[in-house]
DNA sequence: AATGAATGAGGATTCATTCAT
DNA sequence: GATGAATGAATCCTCATTCAT
C-alpha cells in the first residue's frame, strides 16, 4: 500500500462520496462519517484533509460546477455560428456527466445551501453569471447588436428553463433523459427567436 | 384567557412561524424550538399539536400549496377563453401571496424535502399534476384537439419555466418582481403558440 | 417529585459538582459528563442550564470567590481596630469554607484558567483588587497616612504570602491546617509592622 | 544534512517549544502537534523522541527546574556569610532565566500538572525539599542552632512568599520585575529576622 | 391547555498515538 | 532519522421528543 501522495486521491474520493451520499439521501443531512465511510476512510481523515464539513460540501459543489464548466467550454470549441454557440451551451447542461440523478439531487441541494452559506452562494453566482454572459454572447449577433436588453431577457429565460428542467427531474424516479430536456429547451429557444423574427 | 378553541390558532401560528423561520435561515435546519418560539409557545406544545417535526413541515407545505391552489382556482373563475385560462394559471403563481422571499425560500426547501420524505413528495406530486392538467386543459383548445402530445410538452415547458423563475429568485437579495416573472413566462407562451401557428 | 423551580437547585448542584470534580482530578480536564453525573443529571441538562462548559467553570469560580467574599465581609463586621481589620481579612482566607483540599485545588486551577479565559481573568482581578484595597484600608492607619506607598507594598506582600500558603497546600496530601497558615501570615505581618516601628 | 547526533538537538528544541507554547496558550491544553510545529518537526518525531505527551511535559518541567537549580548553586558559590546564602537563594528565584512570563506561566501550569501526574509531583517535591533545606541551612546559624523549628517555619514562609510572588505575576500583562520581587522578599526576610532579634 | 424539566441519541471535531515507508 | 497517513476514542454540544405537573 502506497503511503505517500494520498491527498489528491483522498480528496477526490471524498468529493465523489459526498455527491453520492447527498444523492442517495436526497438532502444535506449527511454525516461526515457517512461520507468518509463511503469514501473508504475514517471521518477523522476527512476532517484532516478538508478541515470541516462545510469545506467538504464546498469542494463537492466546486467539483460539480467545474465539470460542468469544462463541458461548456468543450462544447463551445466546436461551435461555428452564434446559433451553434447557444445550442452548445444548452446541450452541455444536459450531458451525461451532469444530468445524472445523484448530480441533479446534489445540484438542487447546493442551490439550497447557497441560501445559508456564503461560500456556496459566491460559487453559484459566479457560474450563473458565466452562463448568462455566455448566452448573451451567443444571442446578440442573432438578435441584432441594438437588442441588448432583449438578449439579457432571453438569456434569463433560457437559464430559467434550464433550471426548471433540472428541478423537474429532481423528483422523478425515472432516469432523467438529457435528450428530451435538451430538445425542449432548444424548441423553446427556436420559438423565441422565431417570434422575434430571427 | 380562553383555553378552548386554541387549536386552530396555534396550528396556524406554527405553520406561519415555520415558513418564516425556513425563510429566515434559508434551510430546513430549523429547530422545533425556534419555530415554537416565533409562534409564541413552547416546543412541547408544538409537538402536542403536530406530533412531530415532520408533521409541522408537512403542514407548512400543505399551507403553501393550498394557498397557491386557492389562488389558481380564483383566477380561473374569471377566465373566459382558453388563453385566459392559461394566463390565469401563470399569473396565480407569481401573485403576492406566493412570490414573497420567505415563501420562495420555503418552497425551494420543500422541493428538497420531497427528495427524502414521502409525505412531502406526494403532496408536491399532486400539485404538479394539478398544474399540468390545468395547463393542458387550457392549451388543448388552442393547439387543437389532436395535438395532445404537444399540449403535454408545452405544459411541461411552462411548468419548468415557472419553476425556473422561482429558483432564480431564491438566491437574489432584491425583492422578487412577480410582474417581470409573469411577463417573461407569458412572453414565452406567446412565442411558443405563435411558433406553432396559434 | 417536584418538577418546578429546579433551576437554582440544578445550578447549585452543578457548581458543587464542578468544584468536587476539579478537586478530585486535580485539573480542569474534567468532562461535562463527569460533572453532570456527579450532580445527578444528564450532561444535556448541564448544557441546558449553563450554555456550555466555560460558563460552568465560570459559575464555579464565581461561587468560590463569592463565598470567600462573604466571609471577608462577615469577618470585617466584628473588627474594631485597624489591626483587627487586617487580621480579619487574613483569617477569612483560611476559614473552613475556603481552605479545604478540593477548594484549594479548584482555586489553583482557576488561577490557571485565568491565563487563557478572559471572563475568568476579570473575575479574579476584581477579587485581587478588592483584597488589596481592603488590606490597604486596614494598613494605612497603622503605618501612618503619609506612608501610602508602603501600605501598598505591604498589602502586596501579604497577598503574596496568602497565595503562597494556598499553593503550598495544593500539593500536600495532608489535610491543610488553616490554623497554621493563619498563624504564619499573622506572624509575618507582625514582624513587618514591628520592623517599621509599629 | 547531518543525520546523526540529532537527538539532543531535537529534544532541546522540543523542550523549549513546550515551554513557549504553554506560555503562549496559558494552559496545558497544548497539542503535541503545536509543540512539534514550533520545534520545527513532525509530531510523530516528537513521539519518537519522548514516547508520549506526558514525557514531553515532564522533560520541560525538568528543564525549568534544573536551570533553576543551577542558578541556585551558582549563586551559593559566591556566598560568604549565612545571610549571603539566604539572599543568594532568594535572588536566584527571580533571575532573568526564571522570571520570564512564559516560564512563570509554565511553572504555574506544572504546579497544576503535579496535582494529577505522579512524575510531575515527584519532581516538584524534590525541588521544594531542596529549596527548603537550603534555606534552613542558611537560617540556622542566624537564628541560633537551637531554633530549629523556627528555621523550618521561616523557611516555609520564605518559600511561600516566593511562590506568592510568582503566582502574582502569572496574571499580569506587564513584564515581571525580578528586582522588585527580590526586594520584597528580602525586605520580608529582614523584618522577620529583626523581629526575632537578629 | 400548556410548559419546564429531562434525556438519549447522534454528530462535528480534536488529538494522541501508531505505522508504513 | 523522519514524516505523511491514518484512526479510535473521546468530548462538547444540539435537538427531537417525552413526561409530570
Amino acid at each position: 500500500m502506497p503511503k505517500v501522495g494520498m491527498e489528491p486521491i483522498r480528496r477526490e474520493a471524498l468529493v465523489n462520496a459526498t455527491i453520492s451520499e447527498i444523492g442517495r439521501v436526497g438532502s444535506l443531512d449527511v454525516t461526515v462519517s457517512q461520507i468518509a465511510k463511503r469514501a473508504g476512510m475514517s471521518s477523522a481523515l476527512a476532517h484532516h484533509y478538508f478541515g470541516g464539513k462545510d469545506q467538504i460540501f464546498l469542494a463537492a459543489m466546486r467539483h460539480i460546477l467545474s465539470v460542468y464548466g469544462a463541458q461548456v467550454r468543450a462544447a463551445l470549441l466546436g461551435a461555428k455560428t452564434p446559433r451553434d454557440r447557444v445550442e452548445a451551451i444548452i446541450r452541455a447542461n444536459f450531458e451525461a456527466g451532469n444530468f445524472r440523478p445523484e448530480v441533479i439531487a446534489a445540484w438542487l441541494n447546493f442551490y439550497v445551501l447557497s441560501q445559508s452559506m456564503d461560500g456556496a452562494r459566491r460559487l453559484l453566482t459566479v457560474y450563473q453569471h458565466r452562463l448568462h454572459s455566455n448566452l448573451v454572447h451567443g444571442l446578440r449577433p442573432i438578435l441584432g447588436e441594438d437588442a441588448l436588453q432583449d438578449a439579457h431577457d432571453l438569456a434569463d429565460m433560457i437559464a430559467a428553463q434550464i433550471d426548471g428542467q433540472f428541478i423537474r427531474h429532481a423528483l422523478r424516479e425515472e432516469t432523467p433523459s438529457g435528450k428530451r430536456a435538451t430538445a425542449q429547451v432548444l424548441d423553446f429557444v427556436d420559438a423565441m427567436l422565431k417570434a422575434r423574427g430571427n
